[in-house]
RNA sequence: GGCCCGUUCGUCUAUCGGUUAGGACACCAGGUUUUCAACCUGGGAAGAGGGGUUCGACUCCCCUACGGGCUGCCA
């Protein structure tokens, strides 16, 4: 007897769809605590077939650029986070944050303030010594028929008693004294709105239910919640994640180097390791250390994140970006390769250069954990005769070693080209010249690669066949 | 100054009152080896400090120290 309400939910449409979004300022970069928060959203929202939303908030129309709003979209898309729809300009909806704005006025959730800069200033010195005290706006209570006709800005009439708790998934209740929050603005005394508002009235708007973005806005929520409040709206789910931090614990900044996402693509960190590395920085799931998107999707939670900033550390970003090159396609590596190429400006492979560095990747992949590093290490397959050792690697080409590479060429001209084959001929000439194998591998590498870091000397042979194996021995050899 | 948040190996973290405080990166030693990467074995390495609560605290409470945030007609 299987009653109807034992059968499992799992595939039911959740009642309420996830809906999250990444609200980016056009001012410069992206900066790489940012891309976490993105991913933050990106992976919680694709992990429960919710939506996730872009939107750039360019209010500020002074340090607002389209470079950066294009910065901004290159670097997620790098990243791999796709947002649903278009990303909406929070400046284009000025006429509604105004409308709500003025619905507050009408609501009496609000007020005309006609106090100037000096007025607020002067209160503010007279309450405390150090001008730190809320303001405390003489226009709060007057009734509209005794308003003036001068330049105006509306604020918030926010609750002076009691406390407001901003329930946090990640940081637990936070109570606020309303006592300690002034009357903020909502509308500027040129009828713009100010930022306190637009999130708001946005992210009600765009339907968002989970507001993931950096405790810098922790104590901002407070006040927003006032808003939704006012307007009669249902509060989000707020999740504020501690920022990210460099090497030295201080706040991440220019003066520790990359702090941008575009630097790291520069730097060649293939994206599934970024993305793995941000996810796990600051988030956990048990002791799981290396995972794909989608099993980052299924397991991040809310309260797998973690309270305190976490700094930047780049010998795990690179471990964990060479597992996931080792981990990587070819043929999906060789077209990130490619981009990564573009990316940095320097000169695409050529059609026989590509085919040659897919049949090679097998063999390099494991031994790379950046693109450049890749590159290097596909030096053999990627140059054309004659390979010109690199002065490491001619060491390695003296007299004697010249002649062993001489006198293998016959053999080689006849064997079978398959790795046991080649084994036999090799061991066997080195035994016969009474050297161990790194004696000979180290002239076949500089023939073969002109280098002394490479693949194994069986798969370079492999991968360039047996024409060109030879060819470049002759080459070395004479 | 006021308010708010945070503090476990060098770093990222596990632990959600009872563990020899676990894992990963990094580091050191050894092994394997064809250079590099990888891999195997072993090692050192942590609860900021001080008070409570409790039979028992990394875990709960308070204080201090340190770090961070907010306190804008910036976002």
């Amino acid at each position: 007897m299987v009653s109807e309400r034992l059968i499992p939910m799992a595939d039911a449409p959740p009642a309420h769809p996830v809906v999250t979004r990444f609200a980016p300022s056009p001012t410069g970069y992206l900066h790489i605590g940012g891309a976490r928060t993105a991913l933050f959203n990106w992976l919680y929202a694709r992990g429960r077939g919710g939506r996730f939303l872009l939107r750039i908030e360019d209010t500020d129309r002074e340090r607002s650029t389209p470079e950066a709003t294009a910065a901004i979209l290159h670097g997620l898309t790098w990243l791999g986070l796709d947002w649903d729809g278009e990303a909406v300009s929070q400046f284009a909806r000025k006429n509604r944050h105004a409308e709500v704005a003025h619905e507050m006025l009408a609501r009496k959730a609000a007020y005309k303030c006609f106090s100037t800069k000096e007025e607020i200033d002067g209160q503010k010195k007279a309450a405390s010594e150090d001008g730190f005290a809320p303001f405390r706006s003489p226009w709060r209570d007057i009734d509209p028929s005794d308003y003036p006709d001068r330049p105006f800005v509306i604020r918030m009439k926010a609750p002076r008693e009691g406390r407001t708790v901003v329930k946090d998934a990640v940081q637990g209740d936070v109570t606020i004294r309303n006592s300690d929050l002034d009357d903020m603005i909502v509308l500027r005394s040129d009828g713009t709105p100010v930022y306190m508002l637009a999130v708001v009235v946005d992210d009600h708007d765009m339907g968002v239910t989970h507001v993931i973005r950096g405790d810098d806005h922790l104590t901002n929520a407070a006040r927003q919640q006032m808003v939704y409040d006012a307007m009669g709206w249902t509060v989000p789910v707020w999740a504020h994640i501690p920022l990210i931090h460099g090497p030295d614990g201080k706040k991440l900044s220019k003066r520790h180097g990359a702090v941008g996402l575009g630097d790291y693509q520069a730097m060649g960190y293939p994206a599934a390791g970024m993305r793995n590395y941000l996810t796990r920085l600051g988030w956990s799931h048990g002791d799981e250390e290396i995972f794909t998107s989608a099993q980052a999707m299924a397991w991040f939670d809310l309260s797998g994140i973690g309270r305190a900033p976490a700094r930047l550390d780049f010998k795990k970003l690179e471990n964990v970006c060479g597992r996931h090159m080792a981990m990587a396609e070819d043929a999906a590596l060789l077209q990130e390769l490619q981009a990564y190429l573009a990316a940095a400006g320097q000169p695409a492979l050529s059609a026989d250069q590509a085919g040659a560095l897919h049949r090679a990747l097998y063999c390099l992949k494991d031994r790379a954990k950046t693109f450049p590093e890749l590159i290097e290490m596909a030096h053999f397959v990627l140059s054309a005769r004659p390979i010109v050792p690199d002065d490491a690697s001619a060491g390695a080409l003296d007299t004697v070693s010249r002649g062993i590479l001489h006198s293998l060429t016959p053999q080689l001209q006849s064997a079978s080209w398959t790795r046991e084959a080649l084994e036999v001929i090799l061991s066997a000439a080195a035994a016969a010249n009474g050297l161990g194998f790194g004696k000979i591998a180290a002239p076949l590498r500089a023939a073969l690669a002109g280098r002394t870091v490479t693949p194994s000397v069986y798969d370079m042979m492999l991968v360039i066949g047996r024409d060109e194996t030879v060819a470049r021995l002759r080459d070395a050899a004479d």
